[in-house]
DNA sequence: TGTACATCAGTGAACGCGCGTTCACTGATGTAC
DNA sequence: TGTACATCAGTGAACGCGCGTTCACTGATGTAC
């Protein structure tokens, strides 16, 4: 028993200790990130933590491995931030409310976090190609809204979106949307998909258009004016 | 006469070469700026225009000064391109079709010039702040958009978004439309100008979303999505 | 019309930095017998 | 329980690059008298 006790953490205090280490140049990393933008110096980081340049490759492969755990990271605490907000409103059955607390969380996130934000969501690094380890971490948002979607139709309180489009889905669409349907939204028209997709899609329009200044001098109530776009979106959605 | 022809171009002549120039580097610089993103190498530029980097200061003062004159006319050069497109259409009074022409034109600027649409709406360049002097050439699209409308509305055609928002634009927000409408939309209605911001969010947070790559494994029908999505736009806003 | 002078584009060297990555090494910690 | 060996984190020097910007200079072109 003493035994296990003492060396079983014994054998771990090093995996332990590293973990930490990772966690630490991760947080160093992302400090730099916010100040400088995407230029991200492994040696800038190792500097700031006292260390020597080369000791970083103790934890990271490269400059674009650690990039890219940034990245993992940014999608998984944007995507758990959003989940919290949904999960926080006790009522599942007022999407509408749902939804607004959802897309307040991610506004929230970006505007806490503008440097990881663009990482995600701005133009892409030069000559850093994401890899396919991003993907589930970059879709727990969408299934987030997507979940809020389904449970609206499942309960049967959503058949279709409130406001119809004059032209019906064309072909290719309605086939992407199917596809993504049975991925993220079991269930779902492709009608009221499609109108998830343009809230995704304007919900982070907004936040990007807000944080890289093409709303200065033209809106100022950003809060305001986020939550009147947001309202218009649950009016569109039909929820 | 003959003093006036050869004296005069002789005087401008150096003008002349010196504009040439002036074009060539920023040619060069945009065609860096395609290659590797916003990582603009002045010395780059200078090798690859055959000049010793020093040589670049004579036309301009620094990198951000290039940087500063690549954003102007990127600005201008997509203008232009939804200025033409909107121009395209014979019958000014098919408000819907000119708003797909100039919606298809934004993104075909996009598509056609992707590291410079990074440049002017993706994540801002680390250490870059810029200049006032950008806002008149930023200005362009929304103000043909924004044209549409007013249009519409001068012509009786257009009173109110078709899709009335289910809450009233809140006070902040009606205070910035309203200044916003007196600099680019004489007349137009708060309501219809709020209609009008929210396709221009759209139209932008689809052509970033495609561009930066957060699409893939979404939508494989790129033109027949975003066709489909300014349609919608064109529904919300009733033209 | 011809000459002296001013303007200007471009050179080449230098300053003072930065970077990612590799590699042989030291010394501490953990493992197996 | 004690000892020999293996693992591993971190060092420090080096490689081979890159960058923006300044500055004194040359030599051609344009201007004024």
């Amino acid at each position: 028993m003493c035994a296990i006790i003492f060396l079983m953490p014994a054998a771990s205090i090093r995996a332990r200790v590293r973990a930490e280490m990772t966690d630490e140049i991760k947080t160093v990393a992302r400090r730099h990130l916010a100040a400088e933008g995407a230029n991200l110096s492994l040696r800038a980081v190792a500097r700031d933590m006292g260390m020597v340049s080369s000791a970083l490759y103790r934890y990271f492969a490269s400059r674009d491995d650690l990039l890219t755990a940034l990245i993992i990271d940014g999608y998984n605490d944007l995507g758990r931030a959003v989940e919290t907000a949904d999960a926080a409103v006790p009522d599942r059955a007022r999407l509408r409310l749902r939804w607004l607390s959802a897309a307040r969380a991610v506004r929230a996130w970006a505007l806490a976090n503008p440097a990881e934000y663009a990482l995600l969501y701005g133009s892409p690094v030069p000559g850093y190609a994401a890899p396919q380890d991003t993907i589930a971490a970059a879709a727990r948002t969408p299934v987030v809204l997507a979940q809020i979607l389904t449970d609206g139709y499942t309960a049967g309180a959503l058949t279709e979106p409130r406001i119809q489009p004059s032209a019906p889905l064309p072909g290719p669409v309605r086939a992407d949307l199917t596809r993504a349907r049975d991925q993220i939204a079991a269930g779902l028209p492709e009608e009221l998909l499609q109108a998830g997709l343009t809230s995704w899609l304007q919900l982070f329009g907004v936040v990007s258009f807000e944080l890289f200044g093409q709303l200065n001098n033209v809106i100022d109530a950003r809060a305001e004016f986020f939550d009147h776009q947001m309202e218009q979106m649950a009016d569109l959605m039909g929820i």
